[in-house]
DNA sequence: CTGTATTTGTCCGTATGTATG
DNA sequence: GCATACATACGGACAAATACA
């Protein structure tokens, strides 16, 4: 038969596609899969195992083969191993993220005002101020600033925006572990984060760029002052 | 032994981190693998198909296994394969992906002023050139297309937005190819690629993001009439 | 709670395709 | 053409997880 391992992923993608099937939609057993494609169960376990990296498929274990979410799953798994990767590297990875999540928060100023919500206003202070009291505690506030950040990007409608930025923050996280964390950095980061929820509230695409800045200006400090730590 | 399966491949992750691998070292073979994560051929084998749809491992055949180029292919996958599975859906995924390009385009209007070279400026030229000669021949420009907005970014140096820019052609590439092109549309694409190099080297920064917005212009048009075609 | 059936996970043995010398 | 080393493919057997009667 030889059919290439490349063939039997494309052949169950096309499956997917000719069944309208979404994310969820179980998908037949690996035997009828098989026999489906005409394969052996290994080689579609190997493609099966391919799509499952790109979140096209998931598997439970004694239950089944289902379509996947279509998350950015891979995008957060290559981004993280490329930072390990190159970590004596100067954190140019890191440096490199910082520009491109600045880059778009900043350049979406416009319509995230534009798209302006009481709700989404209340929920952001909300956040703020829950940073405020953890960071006043010594506590860390990471959920607090990851969900901050989604909610930012939330009013947009855009959910591929809304997953990028979920994927930048969590390879921003994971990479950027061990970066050590002054006092003044994180007063620094807190203030900035009210300074966002006031300029949102206020409308200004101006002070709200400047807020954005300031946000990722303890980072960028620390990425320029020593790379190699 | 009961090694979970993605144990198996977080032990190969850990083998690259720990040896100091790069992008194209050679890997132990698929026996000398199994002996070192202690687990059989199949699980070493599906782990490495995760590990190559990452791109963090890439296998020749009766060649050997070498660290991957660590590109975004996984993203670009991942993302066509969302567009492919939403067509029916208002080509929904096509008019996010329009306003994260000229976001991130505009938004590194700054920076690509800046970063401003001569050379560059002649090779951009070049390529609107060829460009509007293609297209007065009913020729297809794609290839100069793509050139044409890496090269825009490559001034940077920031290889990750490289890398981005150009996973997002090529899904726009994909998901769109659907798309008819009126000529009005073509001629308005290539003047605004015009637009964009006289920007440029003008340093005009308001101008560059006209010029920008002036490019997505005709396919936000097109996804706004009709999005069931 | 206890089997029992279904489904995926792991392993082994063997044969075949592919590149190198 | 041949030998070697490697990845690829196949089929069968058993283990582990889940669901259900």
């Amino acid at each position: 038969m030889m059919l290439r391992q490349h063939e039997v992923a494309e052949r169950i993608k096309q499956y997917i596609l000719q069944n309208r099937l979404g994310p969820g939609d179980p998908l037949p057993t690996e035997a009828e899969l098989c026999a489906a494609v005409g394969a052996s169960r290994s080689s579609v376990r190997e493609a099966i195992k391919t799509l499952t990296a790109l979140d096209i498929v998931e598997v439970r274990h004694g239950h089944g083969t289902y379509v996947g979410r279509l998350s950015l799953a891979a995008l957060v798994e290559s981004l993280t191993f490329r930072g390990l990767l190159s970590r004596s590297d100067d954190f140019r990875v890191l440096s490199e993220l910082v520009q491109v999540r600045q880059t778009i928060e900043q350049g979406l100023a416009g319509p995230i005002l534009a798209a302006f919500d009481d709700g989404i206003h209340g929920e952001l202070l909300d956040l703020a101020d829950q940073m405020a009291e953890r960071a006043a505690r010594g506590e860390s506030f990471i959920d607090q600033d990851r969900e901050f950040h989604l909610l930012l990007m939330e009013p947009l409608g855009n959910e591929l925006i809304t997953q990028l930025t979920a994927a930048f923050w969590d390879v921003h996280a994971i990479v950027a572990h061990t970066l050590d964390t002054s006092p003044e950095s994180v007063r620094e980061t807190v203030e900035a984060h009210h300074a966002i929820v006031a300029a949102v509230s206020a409308g200004d695409v101006t002070a709200f760029t400047r807020a954005i800045e300031a946000h990722y200006a303890p980072v960028r400090r620390r990425l320029q002052e020593g790379p190699g730590r």
